[in-house]
DNA sequence: TTTAGGG
DNA sequence: CCCTAAA
């Protein structure tokens, strides 16, 4: 197994770009940094620290150029529609593991995440734009590129930029340019869409990816564009590197090159690279110890591979993308509980969070070192897990979107078993809505327990709207009457068990409490979760504390509800402002 | 089955 | 959100 990876790596500068980003945090470039193995490597939020995207290739060399490269994605079915991105980044992002409190979108906040998610890929999209100017990464592609100049594209033939050009299917068109013509394609890309009409938009949409759609959300469109090209450009740096047998001397700030015109057998290829510890001007150093390459004046092996009907091998390859913080520290859960696995997902990120620049000792000991990797290896054997990434499917398909690992024969699995790309091409994502059952959608995580029974694994963040009508239910039925609840009030609401009712109750008594004693406190720790709840919802639900004593018995939040506003005890009417706070 | 409560 | 004990 080959492992082949990019190097993500924080501006010293972050760029300012359009994006909504606000922390100006999610800026990434891309580096080479090994190439032992298989992999590549995906800008993930800050939050999630360094990510890596696996891909497994067999050590020929037609896979690996395929593989590796993360060709693969150029195929945006299998990219995008496996779920809701931007679940996994509010889930991410809000540490969902062990405490639902946090895990409560106000509308507001859910169209907020979904700027966040628009303006993280705009981040990565801008700093990719950067990267021909950046500081450090400069030689790395003026390197790369053997000093061609860049062609200057301008626009397209019909005046506005088409991706048609990029086609697999004609290799000998642009695309079969060096990485300096993809790069600057891409760079066109963003502000070239800016001005672009849906019809643009679907065209190109239609011309990279095979296929149109009825989409007309612009955003949408751009980022898959953005996503497609993104992609180009990541398969083009790679296949130059290969091409042109790129040695990095680590003594040098500038790399030298060494064009090898060994030609790369179809048995192996020996692709692997070390990388210095020590960083120069920011920018870490890559080290080929070992290179066998591509023959440099083929400039067609990598698009040839592509035309020679390996395309189906390209785009059947599984890609493994990293697991949610959550399920990886369920899935080492389940490992702890019942042994079963010789080894845990072991990139699992303790308490601290990876360092975005770093040593590469440290990354590998945190992330994707060789042990790492054998043993992601062996846990992901054969099955795959797919985790959402994309923007929210139609609530048909979410059940169909799941993820699944070492799916046996449970029913739960039947249908989503395999992942086929005509299934999942079929899915038409669509914008976030933000109605009530908009939590509908949702990604469900099966995972076979020893024991041979699936558990399933959800996570439905609570809309304002349902926390509301649960208020309402409490106040009504009172508190413990949880089935009573359910029925009347959340009979639509399939994925909300009387349970469920149960504990976001709790959760939301637990707000109510905390936020009392340490306002101020609240705000520095955790922004977003400060503000997931309005404080008048949380008022209401103080008051139906007092009212309705948690269980059956006075213990329940006397212990925190001193500083409420005193409700007047005279009148112990128990239907407390029923729908007073409503809205 | 439902609820309470721990994790 | 999951699990389990207790009712």
């Amino acid at each position: 197994m080959l492992r082949y990876g990019l190097e993500e790596q924080k501006l010293d500068t972050p760029k300012n770009t359009s994006s909504t980003l606000d922390e100006g945090a999610n800026m990434f470039t891309y580096k080479l940094i090994e190439a032992e193995g298989n992999g590549s490597l995906f800008p993930y939020p800050e939050d999630e620290g360094i990510g890596v995207e696996y891909l497994l290739a067999e050590p020929k060399c037609n896979e690996l150029v395929g593989d590796v490269l993360g060709f693969e994605t150029l195929n945006p079915q299998k990219f995008f529609s496996v779920g809701d991105f931007s679940h996994g980044v509010e889930n991410d992002q809000r540490k969902i593991d062990g405490d639902a409190l946090d895990s409560n979108l106000t509308q507001e906040e859910e169209h907020a995440s979904l700027e966040f998610l628009d303006g993280m890929l705009e981040g990565t999209e801008g700093v990719l734009q950067g990267m021909n100017k950046g500081p450090c990464c400069e030689d790395f592609l003026l390197d790369t590129k053997l000093a061609d100049p860049v062609p200057n594209l301008e626009h397209g033939p019909c005046g506005g930029f088409s991706f048609g050009n990029l086609g697999l299917e004609s290799p000998s068109s642009s695309f079969n340019g060096r990485d300096s013509g993809v790069k600057y394609m891409y760079n066109q890309n963003s502000s070239l869409h800016d001005n672009m009409t849906i019809h643009g938009l679907h065209d190109d949409f239609k011309n990279m990816f095979g296929g149109g759609t009825s989409i007309k959300d612009t955003q949408w469109l751009k980022l898959r564009i953005s996503f497609g090209l993104q992609n180009l450009v990541e398969l083009d740096n790679g296949l130059n590197l290969l091409k042109q047998g790129v040695t990095f001397n680590e003594n040098e700030a500038k790399s030298n090159f060494s064009s090898s015109n060994e030609f790369c057998s179809s048995a192996s290829i020996s692709f692997s690279s070390v990388v210095n510890d020590k960083t120069v001007s920011g920018c870490q150093q890559v080290k080929n110890d070992s290179l066998q390459t591509l023959s440099s004046d083929d400039n067609r092996v990598g698009f040839c591979i592509l035309d020679s009907g390996e395309k189906d091998l390209l785009v059947t390859q599984k890609r493994l993308r990293k697991p949610t913080r959550r399920y990886i520290e369920e899935a080492s859960e389940q490992k702890g509980r019942y042994q079963s696995r010789k080894c845990a997902i072991s990139y699992k990120r303790s308490k601290d969070k990876f360092p975005h620049v770093g040593s590469h000792e440290q990354h590998r000991q945190a992330g994707f070192g060789a042990s790492s990797l054998d043993c992601q290896q062996e846990f992901f054997e054969g099955a795959c897990i797919q985790v959402p990434f994309g923007l929210p499917v139609q609530e048909g398909c979410s059940k169909r979107n799941t993820s699944i690992l070492g799916c046996q024969e449970s029913e739960d699995c039947k249908d989503s078993g395999s992942l086929v790309p005509n299934e999942i091409s079929e899915m038409e994502p669509f914008p976030a809505e933000s109605q009530d059952d908009m939590s509908e959608d949702d990604c469900i995580t099966i995972i076979n327990t020893q024991k041979g029974r699936s558990r399933r694994k959800h996570h439905m963040l609570w809309t304002l709207s349902e926390v509301m009508k649960l208020i309402d239910g409490v106040s009504q039925y009172g508190v413990g009457r949880w089935t009573e609840i359910k029925r009347l009030l959340f009979s639509s609401s399939t994925h909300r068990t009387s349970v469920d009712l149960k504990d976001k109750w709790r959760n939301l008594l637990r707000a109510s409490c905390t936020r009392l004693h340490n306002k101020r406190e609240v705000e520095q720790g955790r922004k977003h979760a400060s503000h997931q709840i309005p404080q008048s919802v949380l008022g209401r639900v103080r008051e139906l504390a007092l009212i309705y004593p948690y269980p059956r018995g006075r213990k329940s939040k006397d212990t925190c509800t001193p500083v409420v506003s005193p409700i007047p005890s005279s009148t112990g009417k128990l239907v407390p402002m029923s729908t007073a706070v409503k809205g």
